[in-house]
DNA sequence: GGGGCTTTGTAACAATTATCACTGAACAAG
DNA sequence: CTTGTTCAGTGATAATTGTTACAAAGCCCC
């Protein structure tokens, strides 16, 4: 599918200017990937960036033994720093990238990122915006870890999970939360357990509902 | 003091332009301080970007309570991506900056850091990789703190504190090291204690000899 | 509607880390 | 040399997290 230049200008008209949007449409491909796609993977080498249109992807850590500790998602007209990084410096990938839900995204060649920082304006700035984001997004993540204990984290990611799709209710299993935490299914078992009998949560196989969490 | 041309010529010439050298010299401030110097703190203001010319700077992220978490250090010619996205974004800052040794660095100012993005691709690269940098650090610090138990995050960090020194024994208290770790002073008298009885360290007032730990 | 698979619940126990409460050693300064 | 202060050692105990092992529930599909 080609992309379509009102639709670019809905979507990015505040952000990029005219001929940004453009070049956008003429060198930018349109992807659509369903829940669970695999973008970019440890030690893979990125010949594009990613901006995403809609849904949202999960950026995970992972370590030699398999573990892994969820870094942040990305969500709408957000971009990825590492990929940047990863472009500019033309270095392989250290992170997992993977659909969390069905996406949409503007896949941008490196040739491109480079070319339009100097070129325009409002390119540069979301390139800086987007370190900026990334940062942010990292070092909210080294908060977690190091400062909170795991029943908080739970807690924290289940919000987040509920944000990023926009309900109350979402699916998920425990393993997968377990993954993320880069703690083992059994613990979140226990961890969700109790707080269904605190009347925080409902739990179903393979679904969550969030009840006063949300609100607080 | 006025920072010297050809001092700089020496230090930076493998990597800056002779144009860029010669406004480093003119708009950069030289700064000599000592060991234990707040260069930045949570929520101050950054006005200025700094380029260490030797010394080191530890860079700890705190929590609400008081609480520490060290992130990573810069050694010769590094720069603080923190700084960096602060200043172009005019944000406060997220971290503490200290200096851990007598440390020089030459202090640009903010405007400079757009100008010079513009005209030297020098100095773009130089603050590309410098995002690179951060980055990967940020990543091993999580690496670190999710992937490792205290007793490895321990010897990672004196070897982590050995190569900033460069040399094998260096001064440093237990209490100093828990706030690093995000743990307690007890704690790590504790596990300092273990690996002296492992004869991998040797113990004193205020002073830790790494004796194996080095080579392995 | 009976296997086979995935997911969840949970007890029992182990390991790791945190906290509290002291004690004594090292050092600095008068 | 005494005194106050900082730093380190350590036992006792608690809290948190990890591991093992097994049972049961939900779901798919023939």
């Amino acid at each position: 599918m080609k992309l379509d230049l009102d639709f670019l200008h809905d979507k990015f008209g505040k952000i990029f200017e005219v001929g940004l949007l453009k070049e956008l449409a003429e060198f930018g491909t349109y992807m659509d990937v369903e829940e669970g796609f695999v973008l970019m993977r440890p030690g893979g080498y990125i010949r594009t960036v990613p901006i995403l249109l809609s849904g949202s992807v999960k950026i995970v850590r992972s370590d030699s033994e398999g573990r892994e500790a969820l870094l942040y998602y990305l969500g709408e007209k957000d971009s990825c720093a590492m990929s940047l990084t990863c472009c500019l410096n033309s270095r392989q990938s250290e992170i997992t990238a993977i659909t969390d839900s069905q996406t949409q995204l503007i896949s941008v060649p490196v040739s491109k990122i480079e070319e339009w920082m100097t070129k325009y304006l409002s390119w540069k700035e979301f390139v800086f915006m987007t370190y900026q984001k990334r940062f942010d997004d990292l070092l909210a993540a080294i908060d977690q870890i190091a400062f909170f204990k795991l029943d908080e984290r739970l807690i924290s990611l289940l919000k987040k999970k509920s944000a990023q799709c926009g309900c109350t209710v979402f699916n998920v299993t425990h393993e997968e939360l377990g993954n993320e935490l880069a703690t083992s299914r059994e613990v979140i078992s226990r961890l969700l357990k109790q707080l269904e009998r605190l009347g925080r949560v409902k739990l179903s196989r393979n679904k969550i509902e969030l009840l006063d969490i949300v609100l607080k």
